[in-house]
DNA sequence: AGAAACTTGTGATTTCAATCACAACTATTA
DNA sequence: TAATAGTTGTGATTGAAATCACAAGTTTCT
């Protein structure tokens, strides 16, 4: 349970020191100090000290952190001690590549319903996911819990897809369309949109 | 040329004006006010006033601003009355989605150069781009005037990949694999990663 | 065992970003 | 024309996040 008073900009933090943790850990680590994973995740030490004081008190003092006490810490902070499915909904170039990808199963998160408009697309199967009719979005959503939903429809069909997946109970969109999603509070929403990072990029290149 | 004083969390929220400008000008507006604005944009007016006047004044009171005009002005800000050409590393389910994209080039940047490692993808063409042996990554980079890359490789050929392009003149790297890169200073990295994004989201889910 | 080195956790302080408040100007209305 | 409403641009203020500084505890060294 998310307590209420905790920055946002703290708890983005997190999901980032628990990847360099599962990559120390993978190599050998045990423990590590507040210091040393400051140089792997180029946040200041004494940032990543009170980011966790949040939560609790992870470390030893004058030893550091137990990588494996800390990533379960963390695990649990973040809700990860359980897999989440997820819809995605737009089959495309990006979304047959996003079903494709390993990573989000890795990390306890998997796709088990994607949804597409176009006929040629609905019925292929794609990494063992058979591609349905979005039409089908309410019938298979009321009988399953998935709670996030990938989008990469058309940026057009974005808003009317996003607001037919929180109709549905959908409770949080990573929306990659480029459009800023209007949705009702309770519902969150992450854009992944690489045209603004790049835009960002340019402002420093001379 | 950038100025240097221009907090960067303000320049991170230009390509998102400029994104529903673009929107609003194909919409057949031409005048808008900051509060019209910031109900698009979901950034309150006073905080788009401020940001723009760290650039000069583009509005005119008691009126709002002229959409081309902001347009344009937003665009010389941020280094976009050029085409800026790309590379891209790892031409797999990722770097092949991202190639046939549409939406890199409708907004100035162009992908006119695909590396990659594996023999089966040299030498396949995507979207008008054949794909180069990675080899030729310092011969093909050398006659170009290339200075941004998207990094599509597996995490564990990251870095020596963004050392490699670097070393070859890169600037700036929009990183895709789920690792911090260790990079010189004045080169600049923008980080996607969905994982993080997903872990994000999932605290606030009960 | 005692001293020195190391490290965490956190109240106090500083720094930076967001918001407020309003003067200056424009457009609209009567 | 004069009054009213609308809007920008920005110095002053507030608020929030980052950093500092150090007490408290642990480990290592001699
Ligand atoms: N391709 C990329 O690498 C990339 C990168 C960043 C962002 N995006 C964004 O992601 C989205 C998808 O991009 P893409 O390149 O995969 O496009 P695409 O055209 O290849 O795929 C879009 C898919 O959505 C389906 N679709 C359209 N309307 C739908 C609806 N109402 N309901 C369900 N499905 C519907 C289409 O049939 C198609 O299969 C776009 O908004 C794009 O801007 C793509
Ligand atoms: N697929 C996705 O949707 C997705 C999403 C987010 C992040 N990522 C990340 O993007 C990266 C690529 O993912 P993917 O799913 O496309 O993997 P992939 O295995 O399909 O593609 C990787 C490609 O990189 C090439 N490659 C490997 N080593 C190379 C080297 N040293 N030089 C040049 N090319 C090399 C491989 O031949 C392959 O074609 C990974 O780091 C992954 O974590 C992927």
């Amino acid at each position: 349970m998310a307590k209420p008073n905790i920055p946002d900009i703290v708890v983005s933090r997190l999901p980032l020191y628990l990847q360099t943790l599962n990559h120390l850990l993978r190599e050998g680590e045990e423990v590590i100090s507040s210091e040393e994973l400051s140089e792997q995740v180029g946040i200041p030490a004494v940032q990543i000290r009170k980011d966790l004081s949040y939560f609790g008190g992870f470390g030893v003092k004058g030893k550091g952190y137990d990588i494996i006490h800390l990533i379960d810490s963390l695990r649990s902070i973040l809700n990860l001690n359980q897999i989440w499915p997820m819809v995605i909904v737009g089959v495309g170039n990006l979304g047959q590549a996003l079903i494709r990808y390993q990573g989000f199963a890795r990390q306890g998160f998997e796709i088990v319903l994607a949804l597409d408009i176009n006929p040629k697309i609905i019925g292929t199967e794609i990494a063992g996911i058979v591609v349905q009719d979005v039409g089908l979005m309410e019938s298979e959503l009321k009988r399953s819990d998935i709670r996030i939903a990938l989008l990469t429809v058309p940026a057009n069909a974005a808003q009317s897809t996003a607001d037919a997946l929180v109709a549905n109970g959908i409770k949080a969109i990573l929306n990659y369309a480029p459009i800023i999603l209007k949705l009702p509070e309770g519902v969150r929403v992450a854009n992944i949109d690489p045209v603004l990072k790049l835009e960002h990029l340019t402002y420093y290149l001379s």
